[in-house]
DNA sequence: CGTAAGATGAAG
DNA sequence: TTCATCTTACGG
């Protein structure tokens, strides 16, 4: 059902990090799981830049950051405190060094599944956050590199568009450099965006 | 090598 | 506010 309606390759690539951060809101992220199918709306977000002094490229290239320097479209997807995996799609072309962090999703189908993942029963705490997401997603380093245009693990359309006035540009949250750069994107009164 | 910081989450 | 927990990047 949702399978036709996935983005393909070029929406990633024929914009940058900020463009896409903004037209990924409200759309779907689907995770075909041997349990069964999740899928969540995309509901916050944030863009790292290439000369972002908070992004993982203003280092320039290293092992860890090196999707983000590959063609848009593909997942970079990062280990950090010991414990978490953060989900960021790939933006712009080859060389770019920009991705967009997806930070919180609404939970729309598999949430029993999820529950499970998490170990937690609230709805509400499933995917409030950018690690517990990906948690709820069972998204790990094994969709590094991962183009998210193919299954199992993809971004899909949803024909419902959200009006440009309820998407609510501010800073970013949990960094301590580029703090006061407006690259967080969010749904206005969702009640899934993650909180400070 | 040694080490400190980290795009976090949960508990107290 | 504290802590769990470990990869990564960088300096010596």
């Amino acid at each position: 059902m949702y399978i036709e309606n996935l983005f393909k390759r070029e929406f990633f690539i024929n914009r940058n990090a900020l463009n896409l951060a903004v037209n990924l809101l409200g759309h779907l992220l689907i995770h075909q799981t041997k349990q069964g199918t999740l899928i969540g709306k995309i509901v916050e977000t944030e863009a790292y830049l290439s000369d972002d002094p908070a992004s993982h490229s203003v280092i320039g290239k290293t092992k860890r950051n090196a999707p983000m320097f590959e063609r848009g479209g593909i997942a970079y997807i990062y280990f950090t405190y010991g414990m978490h995996y953060c989900f960021n799609i790939v933006s712009g072309n080859k060389n770019m060094g920009e991705a967009v962090l997806i930070r919180a999703i609404e939970p729309i189908k598999g949430i029993e599944i999820m529950r499970k993942n998490r170990r937690k029963q609230d709805i509400k705490i499933l995917t409030n956050g950018p690690a517990k997401l990906t948690q709820a997603f069972g998204i790990n380093k094994k969709y590094n590199y991962h183009k998210l245009n193919k299954r199992p693990l993809f971004i899909a359309k949803n024909h419902y568009k959200i009006p440009k006035k309820q998407i609510i540009q501010t800073t970013r949250i949990g960094i301590k450099k580029g703090t006061q750069l407006p690259y967080r994107f969010y749904i206005k009164g969702n009640s899934f965006v993650s909180k400070k």
